[in-house]
DNA sequence: CCACACAACTGGCACGCGTAAGTGAGACGA
DNA sequence: TCGTCTCACTTACGCGTGCCAGTTGTGTGG
């Protein structure tokens, strides 16, 4: 610990001279380097040596010789960070925290410097889009040798896989759920564009169940997040014929704003509509009546988003398809 | 852009071979140091040269020389990553990144490895903590010629300056507002401890104005996320004597607990109580009725937080006071 | 015609690391 | 005794920069 105090950076070469080894060994050593014989007594002089001085190597010196970084850059999407999102990134931090990678975030949004000059610079050792992007954007970084692994849906030139986290079992999940008592059903859409890449897939799958289950297509409507908007919304659902009597909401907030269209016009769920909504954020249990919604286990998405890409770099062909994802249905009293 | 295909990096030395002139002459140019004779013509054709084969230094290269990146540690707070917080890190990332900083986010939660490594491992320029740390982490950091910059509440040792984002004013605000119809009121405290460093200074905001208009000190409880729990404080509250009012809460969510436990117990915000918020999260204003709430300009704290960490690099002092910080009272129904 | 200043460059080192290639000592068989 | 082999290392190179300390070329004053 002598070296946290004190100007100069420790480096190899002084965990070297204070194990009595050339600066070679100290790196086969901390570098557990196979093929090398290296006898335990030396090992051990070299790992005292180096927690003595409280040696960390340099990152900047190792990227530069091997001419790939140990941070994995994520790429944000542009649509609002929260709960989920939020839960993931910090996730996704430990998880390749534990694997020896840092993970950066960068939004991919409005990129003040353009993107390539952030990855040209860092030279990550891998690229986790949480957004589909730009396919030649995709195609640099693959000729530059970086890894490039897609989350969310959308799909990357050159890898016609599809999306490692799929969005359709959620419409499916809210879509069976509500199929029961329900026999038309409408999908309240989000307002905001760039959600499209989610809210598509999740509306597919309830398309998908529909048409399994011999229902009418649902009845898809994009709802403003205010009452007055929403109870526009849900009046003419109620006016469709034959009539929605359930809606699959893209997210919580969706469902709220679905709920508050309902009161507004003095109706309540789930007797006038029922409603389901995704994410199980914390206003969904506070609202009225407490939301009926799809939660997904994000942890177990973070730790295998984080396995694909450390298996990847690994030198792993990745499976096809989609991590496994389980869904858990928490029924309260919309739907 | 003929450097975007092709196997190999581009580096300086292709640049100065394009342009006809020496490698040190390319870093001068394109670094643009000071009293170095370079004329406008040569300028040009380095300048030239270096988008035509897309050239951009490597980070790795320059660090390891500078031995300091050009990367700035984000601390997250352990508490959930939601919306205002979300909005925080895209904005600076944005903001870091039009000054030539790369914003890295990293949980300190409940680090995988070592924070120690981290930092030590990729030497960040500065270190901007959004909660705050320990102490001898901090002076480490110092040792190590790190600039940390502490943003929310909780000082670092050798810097007793203020934290740079008050959190006072919001409670403030909530008071005041309140404190106009209604001589006593409550303190909605989170049900999280790790929220203490936001929930302290807002609550002694309130406690501030308490004092200076001769109401009595609030009355604090935590108020659990769910209906029921909530519903137990609201009749605590009432019962209390002189019966508490107006109820200040910690964010939105909390505020949002409050009303359900209001309407658990079939009564109304504001005729029965008062309830104002922090956040205007999408929720708010979907409650019933719609919540009053405090509103920051998130962009502009971003953009200040970053502005100081780049000022404070570039050697400025930075002023011990926090940073202006606009905060927007949004009137709606609950109070 | 030479000394000298100054502009406009260039050569080369060091940053800390991973690793290929080399080296000396001892063991062992012929 | 000598060559060979394995072990346990060490020596030395280069990754791409920034920048110090030169070096060359071009006027200008004496």
């Amino acid at each position: 610990m002598t070296g946290v105090s004190g100007g100069r950076r420790v480096t190899s070469a002084d965990v070297a001279r204070e194990a009595g080894v050339s600066r070679a060994t100290v790196s086969y050593v901390l570098n557990d380097v196979p093929h090398q014989k290296i006898p335990e007594a030396t090992r051990q002089r070299v790992w005292d040596a180096a927690a003595r001085l409280g040696y960390a190597p340099s990152a900047a010196a190792r990227a530069l010789r091997t001419g790939r970084s140990e941070i994995v850059l994520g790429l944000l999407p542009d649509w609002p960070i929260e709960h989920v999102l939020g839960r993931l990134i910090q996730q996704l931090t430990n998880t390749f925290a534990e694997n020896g990678l840092t993970f950066v975030v960068h939004s991919s949004a409005h990129p003040a410097r353009p993107l390539r000059d952030i990855w040209k610079a860092m030279t990550p050792a891998a690229v986790l889009a949480l957004q589909d992007f730009d396919d030649r954007e995709a195609d640099a970084m693959r000729a530059a040798g970086i890894e490039v692994v897609m989350a969310m849906h959308g799909s990357i030139r050159g890898e016609p896989r599809p999306p490692l986290v799929s969005e359709q079992p959620i419409g499916a999940l809210q879509a069976r759920h509500l199929a029961a008592p329900h026999r038309r059903l409408g999908y309240a859409y989000p307002d905001l564009p760039g959600l499209d890449v989610l809210a598509q897939p999740r509306l597919d799958g309830v398309r998908k169940v529909c048409a399994e289950l011999d229902l009418p297509e649902p009845d898809v409507r994009t709802v403003p997040l205010d009452a007055p908007g929403a109870a526009e919304v849900v009046k003419a659902w109620l006016a469709a014929d034959p009539p929605v009597t359930g809606i699959c909401a893209f997210n919580d907030n969706v469902a709220l704003a679905v709920l508050a269209g309902l009161s507004h016009l003095g109706l309540r769920a789930p007797q006038d509509l029922a409603v389901i909504g995704v994410d199980d954020i914390p206003g969904a249990s506070l609202a009225h009546p407490p939301l009926t919604t799809v939660v997904r286990d994000t942890d177990a998405i973070a730790r295998g988003l984080a396995r694909r890409v450390v298996d990847r770099l690994g030198g792993k062909e990745i499976p096809a398809e989609p991590l496994r994802d389980e869904l858990l249905l928490r029924v309260r009293e919309s739907a």
